[in-house]
DNA sequence: CACGAGACCTGTTCGC
DNA sequence: TGCGAACAGGTCTCGT
């Protein structure tokens, strides 16, 4: 039995990194059915719907869209968001669906596409795909247009789009302490809680700082701090900490983040952490002040 | 508009 | 050892 797991977590990386794993193993396979064990993952449609319009598709392609996995299916579109446990596994063979396995869509094995030639040579084992998700706060959306569930993200922070002159502008068009505007995912589209403490660690600021007193060099900072932890993050194929682990590797190169009492790597001060619109905050006391 | 608290959930680790 | 508290990568909604 062939097994695909990820880095089952929810920032833009981690996204990314799993995306980028299915997409060889998904790509041109077709949906045999979907079997749904915790009916609220499904956001949209009903779960009626869902399994009925589901069935048949073949899928095209897997993105990523701030923290949404996107798999484009031949008539629709599914969105899949992980929060803060989800994990999508490609799962080859017979074995009984796991204790938090929320949604398992059963794939027809195409002959041409067998991951692993020598085996299952016969297409008669079962593929599948497994969101699985301990705490059940992950949703799952089937739609005909991506944009009724991602309206209202702001800029993806990789894009060409996203310049250091446009996030002075949103900068200053709130007044807003940091580290809450950053993880606002209509304000900016794929930090979390991890890469937020590591590029204001970066950019030397403080995640109490109200947005409108940050200069045009600080934001400019900010930008390029925020470009490199996420790239840095993608090239390590993620974090992966405590029972959620994967394959990720980035946690070794943390800044801040889970490391308190630890020494700044800049000044070697001991690390403190804080808490910031009720999100755990890791924070340079010597390198970032208000 | 900005912000805090509470919800949604389960599992692991911490502190006594 | 046991047991409750604290904490976890996210986001939504409500009240001030």
């Amino acid at each position: 039995m062939l097994l695909l797991e990820n880095a089952g977590m929810p920032e833009l990386p981690e996204v990314e990194t799993i995306a980028r794993s299915l997409r060889p193993a998904l790509i041109g396979r077709r949906i045999e059915s979907a079997e749904i064990r915790w009916a609220r993952t499904i956001a949209a449609p009903s779960i009626r719907r869902f399994k009925q319009q589901i069935k048949g598709q073949v899928i095209r392609d897997v993105g990523r869209r701030a923290k949404f996995l996107h798999i484009r299916l031949s008539a629709s579109h599914l969105l899949i968001h992980l929060r803060m446990s989800g994990d999508l596994q490609v799962r080859e063979g017979k074995a009984r669906p796991e204790k938090h396995d929320r949604l398992i869509i059963v794939l027809s094995h195409s002959p041409l596409q067998a991951s692993s030639p020598g085996w299952d040579k016969g297409g008669s084992e079962l593929t599948r795909l497994v969101f699985s998700d301990a705490r059940k706060f992950g949703r799952v959306w089937l739609t005909d247009r991506v944009e009724t569930v991602t309206s209202h993200l702001g800029p993806e922070p990789l894009s060409a789009a996203f310049t250091p002159q446009l996030l002075y502008d949103r900068l200053h068009a709130r007044r807003r302490r940091l580290k809450p505007l950053l993880l606002d995912q209509t304000f900016l589209a794929g930090l979390g809680n991890i890469y937020t403490d590591e590029a204001l660690h970066l950019a030397k600021l403080h995640p109490l700082r109200s947005s409108e007193t940050i200069s045009r060099r600080q934001a400019q900072n900010l930008h390029g701090a925020i470009r490199s932890v996420l790239k840095q993050g993608i090239r390590r194929n993620g974090a992966s900490i405590d029972w959620v682990y994967r394959g990720g590797e980035f946690q070794n190169h943390f800044r801040v983040y889970d490391r308190r009492g630890e020494p700044c790597p800049a000044c070697g001060t001991a690390i403190k952490r804080l808490v910031v619109g009720q999100r755990g905050t890791h924070v340079c006391p010597r390198c970032q002040r208000m």
